[in-house]
DNA sequence: TCTTAATATTGACACTCATCGATTTCCGCG
DNA sequence: CGCGGAAATCGATGAGTGTCAATATTAAGA
């Protein structure tokens, strides 16, 4: 049946992505990330992005970028990491093909 | 921006795939379509299900079938011809391979 | 320890949606 | 025309969800 993702992780993934902000916010975390690595990194994270940066590019209120930046980790799409105040989200490449790949295989 | 579906297409078309339930009337289908083709045609239709072939394989009653049928159809990822009192349902591949590769590059 | 900044949580609200029973519409056939 | 079967529509209901303001938590620094 399923080729990589269970079910309840497909399940997870899709409605994670079925929402168009949370779209748009792993939109801005590619953009985000690139920018990073093209230009000198000015922050000591590097390809990473808080949620403050999210709150800039992504027209929302503080609480739901939050409550969205929750669901799309534990979807597995988004991986983040405490550094002192801030907490840095960067994109699970890995993950995000693996739901494609299972979306390919299995629907 | 978006290679191949619109954002409204998208949306839509990831909606529809967010339901459980309409997955599996998506594999019901395929598996459906791939039997009809492996035996002889015993129905006119061939490679199509109808409603109540769809019922039988998804435990759900009638009229939420008809409702997913609807929003899998708006959705263009299935299509549907009448032929007399039925109707024959059948994945329209092409979109379905679209909004995988639509998701491949945009997401 | 007090203050400040970043993020999380809570509570509420409006809205969407999946589901079903009941009813209606549509269609072929006597 | 009327009957029977297939599918659509209606109305209701319960669960889920996206959003925000207000509040709480957490951590760094003076």
């Amino acid at each position: 049946m399923s080729m990589f993702l269970s079910e309840a992780a497909l399940d997870r993934a899709l409605r994670a992505i079925a929402d168009p902000s949370r779209r748009r916010i792993l939109q801005a975390l590619k953009e985000g990330e690139a920018e990073a690595k093209a230009s000198a990194p000015r922050r000591t994270e590097g390809v990473s992005l808080c949620a403050g940066d999210i709150e800039e590019r992504v027209p929302l209120s503080q609480p739901t970028i939050s409550h969205h930046m929750a669901i799309l980790t534990k979807a597995g799409l988004v991986e983040a990491t405490r550094k002192g105040q801030w907490r840095w989200y960067r994109r699970n490449e890995k993950a995000i093909r693996g739901m494609v790949k299972t979306l390919r295989g299995e629907l």
